[in-house]
DNA sequence: AAAATATAGTTTTAGGTCAAACTATATCAT
DNA sequence: ATGATATAGTTTGACCTAAAACTATATTTT
């Protein structure tokens, strides 16, 4: 087993990461939504249901123009609605919708069933050391 | 610190790598060449200049139509070629060309440079660690 | 040997993602 | 105060990726 094999694991383990929450989706019958949308419907549950789409994009790590065209799917889809900031008028929230809100409870079952997944016979020690070793080569990546 | 950070940090790790790559490969001035490409010149130089389509999806992970996507590419710029397999005409086999073989000492010296990177200050014992634990959370996402 | 099935690869179509250019608004410098 | 700069978001265009439908060839079944 070869050092070089770091990428290809990343790499393949995010991938199935995301088929299994596709097909959890697909199960609980929310087969108009996918991952990504799953991400930002998130982050508004555990931020009171508003943020700003600056703030999404941080909490979730993507760009910007990601964001807008994520956030007119979702709000297409009546999951979110958009609402221009009166202090900055620059700033566009999002807010969760009721149809939002009522999928919260499905969300969270499925995030339970990723990690318990992830972290089948993971020992809590074990969950840590991957944890703490995953962060640093992150930030390896961070340097200049 | 939560456990459900996992799948952040996997998804974050996976750009960031990817970035890095892109970036050395600009550095080298193989700017018409992205980290996709450079996974099937690596398994092509790591086994004798050819295989087939298929193999090459096996072995970098992605759909056969993602391969003659890619292998196209990476054909029209002269990198590879394709031939079509004498015995079992279904076979399309991707040969390495000159000016293929003529970058393998730059893609060699960005293996080396992503995998001292991503293990900077990593002991003998962690990177075995991280490895370890990254093929068991991999493998958790097969089973059914 | 003919029909059914399997396999390799391509085409089509669609979605996620980002960089760059752009618009609108806000803040800073002088 | 006004011109320069910064910031929030959107639009456009490009690329990677994959699923599904399709073509061509090979293998298996009967």
């Amino acid at each position: 087993m070869n050092d070089k094999y770091i990428v290809y694991f990343i790499s393949k383990t995010k991938k199935k990461m995301n088929n299994f929450i596709e097909g959890k989706l697909k199960e609980k019958a929310l087969d108009d939504l996918v991952p990504s949308y799953g991400n930002i419907l998130t982050v508004l549950y555990d931020n009171d249901g508003k943020l700003s789409m600056k703030e999404i994009g941080q909490l979730i790590g993507k760009d910007k123009s990601t964001i807008t065209a994520l956030v007119n799917k979702l709000s297409k889809l009546g999951y979110v609605k958009k609402e221009k900031g009166k202090e900055d008028k620059r700033v566009t929230y999002v807010k969760i919708t009721e149809k939002g809100k009522d999928i919260e409870d499905k969300f969270n079952d499925i995030s339970k069933e990723v990690y318990s997944r992830a972290y089948k016979n993971f020992s809590k020690e074990e969950k840590e050391v991957l944890l703490r070793l995953l962060k640093k080569l992150n930030n390896n990546f961070d340097l200049d």
